[in-house]
DNA sequence: CGGGATTTGAGGGGCGTACCTCAAATTTAT
DNA sequence: ATAAATTTGAGGTACGCCCCTCAAATCCCG
């Protein structure tokens, strides 16, 4: 049997008032008492029933997701996983709050951080660009107990606690990798795509990439990037005018995560299967791209995982519980063709109806 | 607020008896109250608590990993896996018991198999061979009651209920295609190494493979598959004589998990770094072998997600409650140096002091 | 329509923990 | 030593659910 809160006063020869006043750091106990207690748990290896005192605690985890408001695939993507996941957690005594803010409004975003305490959020998880702003309000959220995790997009030089997602600097290289080996002609010019869902990423997977390429891919040159700012007729023009500008590019690298324009244009130019075609992300359209052979891999994050973990880890930290470090490690996934994960039917996932 | 089996009576019009007699799938209850009952769970959203259903219920999930006792570097990291997830699921009510049985010899197993409801197990995790000495076992298992699932190594003609692992015919097709994209020159020979950790896995790897060199690479000769058993002298000299044999070998393609005797083998004959290697399973060796550039791939599930994901499903279906498919789908990992996970210190993980 | 069978209701005890109150015991300061 | 302050104990209620018992209500059938 598990030993339980009535165990450890037996052991530590006190009072169950004694012991709940230890377990939850209420004043009024002598530090030897509290030594003695503490001693007790120790010995019987006492562990917390969380589930049971979460259910005496009335405990709810609310937690809320702070995403910009763009419509790229990349954001549909962990929005799907978000829903996805929030139903589950029903389960799990958490509710899950979605709040969007414009791109490129630092303080809008402060200002619906402000208003989360009172909304009764306990814990942020939040993808957004670094600003002074940004790491006030992180700040304040801390400062009355919120849990904050940066999500897909680190936020190093604020008090988050957690960061959610990957190393952007390793994705690069990885990417450069596989063009490197991927390209079998070896002097030859890549093409680098800038479609920056977030600045940040781009410019550490770029400094990753330009790394491993001038390293061991000496005979590859790479190419300035180019922005066409999501929007597909310019990326048109501009690939176009770059593939006939240098007609020995053999890959092209999309830093961002919007492939559909990409391929399409390719598509558009009859250049398809040609060229190595490495990206980011994979949304429903890389997806696509990679079964009908229009991208060669895609470098990922998993969602899924991503959006679960951000979710265990933002419930640990409200508990003040370690979090299972390699758990929540999110991997750098290399997706192909051939090592594609089934995509499930996206259903709306009800709630289970009422078994146990 | 959440409603709960109260409001459930409330809102039907019968008593908190009858909604539980419901809820649990006790007899006596006409079906017309059945029904009206289940109508006012689904029109008020009822969730059960299942954590606080499992405190009344006094509900422990008994697990048991039944795994070969093979001492191969794969088993191995999956027991540091199991260990690790064992400590911390102590705080879910769950408690493992690991079994081993003799590699060889399916009627132990089979023995093992039966003891385990007598030990109170609720669920089994079995990573073994297919015979229908093992298949009459899962039905027995079935039929008292245990749930079953498939680790790492499919049982696809039993009643196993779910399979936790990689498609492992995608896995070689996987591993053929970064063979040969990573291969430079075109006429070349694989070599194919085969140290089996169990049949099936192999074969289907090699199917894979074989498929996709054919299809994609058809300049590229495999050859058939080298089995040294283990035993790394006899391994050193059949890679040995065969490079001596093919001059135009330009890979190594090893199906198995043994990756350690192969690099250690291309050291001493001075060969390392110059052939695409490529493996399976990220064992501490693989590791070291892709850090030190010994390997340049290796194709893998990720054992801490494979163990979470049994002990998750044994759970849910011990539960009869649904599955989250997207969560449990192993994915087919892609791993060379540069995305390889930062290893995680070893240390023994001791269970959550006394916090909350 | 009566009598037996079936269905329903009422209620209690318990799971492990949180949180509260009030009185008793102990310590500390004077 | 005494009063005041601090520490400890005892006990209760609650959380949402499970499981049991017993009696009352309702049903069905001949």
């Amino acid at each position: 049997m598990r030993p339980t809160v009535n165990d450890i006063a037996r052991e530590a020869g006190v009072s169950l008032a004694t012991v709940d006043r230890v377990l939850n750091d209420r004043p009024g106990v002598r530090a030897k008492t509290v030594e003695a207690v503490q001693e007790a748990i120790r010995r019987i290896g006492y562990v917390r029933d969380v589930a049971a005192a979460n259910l005496a605690r009335q405990r709810d985890y609310r937690l809320a997701f702070v995403l910009p408001d763009t419509d790229s695939q990349f954001i549909r993507t962990l929005l799907g996983a978000l829903s996805e996941a929030g139903h589950l957690s029903a389960a799990l005594r958490t509710d899950v709050v979605l709040r969007r803010f414009p791109a490129e409004d630092p303080h809008a975003l402060a200002g619906i951080l402000a208003e989360l305490p009172e909304a009764g959020v306990v814990g942020v998880a939040l993808m957004a660009p670094e600003t002074p702003v940004v790491r006030d309000a992180i700040r304040s959220l801390r400062q009355k107990g919120l849990a904050v995790v940066a999500l897909v997009s680190d936020l190093p030089n604020t008090e988050r606690e957690h960061f959610v997602g990957i190393d952007n600097r390793a994705a690069g290289r990885t990417a450069a990798v596989l063009t490197g080996r991927f390209l079998r002609s070896s002097p030859a010019r890549v093409m680098v795509l800038s479609d920056s869902m977030l600045l940040r990423e781009s410019i550490e997977r770029r400094l990753g990439f330009d790394g491993v390429m001038q390293a061991r891919f000496p005979g590859i040159e790479v190419l300035p990037s180019l922005e066409a700012h999501g929007q597909g007729a310019l990326l048109h023009d501009i690939v176009a005018q770059t593939l006939a500008r240098y007609p020995d590019i053999g890959a092209i690298y999309s830093l961002g995560s919007g492939q559909r324009a990409l391929t399409t244009c390719l598509e558009s130019l009859g250049r398809t299967g040609q060229l190595v075609v490495i990206g980011h992300e994979l949304t429903s359209h890389a997806r696509a791209a990679l079964e009908s052979g229009a991208m060669d891999a895609v470098i990922t994050q998993n969602v899924g995982h991503v959006v679960r973990s951000a979710l265990r880890v933002l419930r640990a930290k409200s508990d003040r519980v370690p979090i299972d470090v390699s758990q929540e490690q999110i991997r750098i996934e290399i997706v192909i063709r051939e090592n594609l994960p089934a995509s499930l039917p996206p259903g709306p996932v009800e709630p289970t109806p009422a078994g146990l």
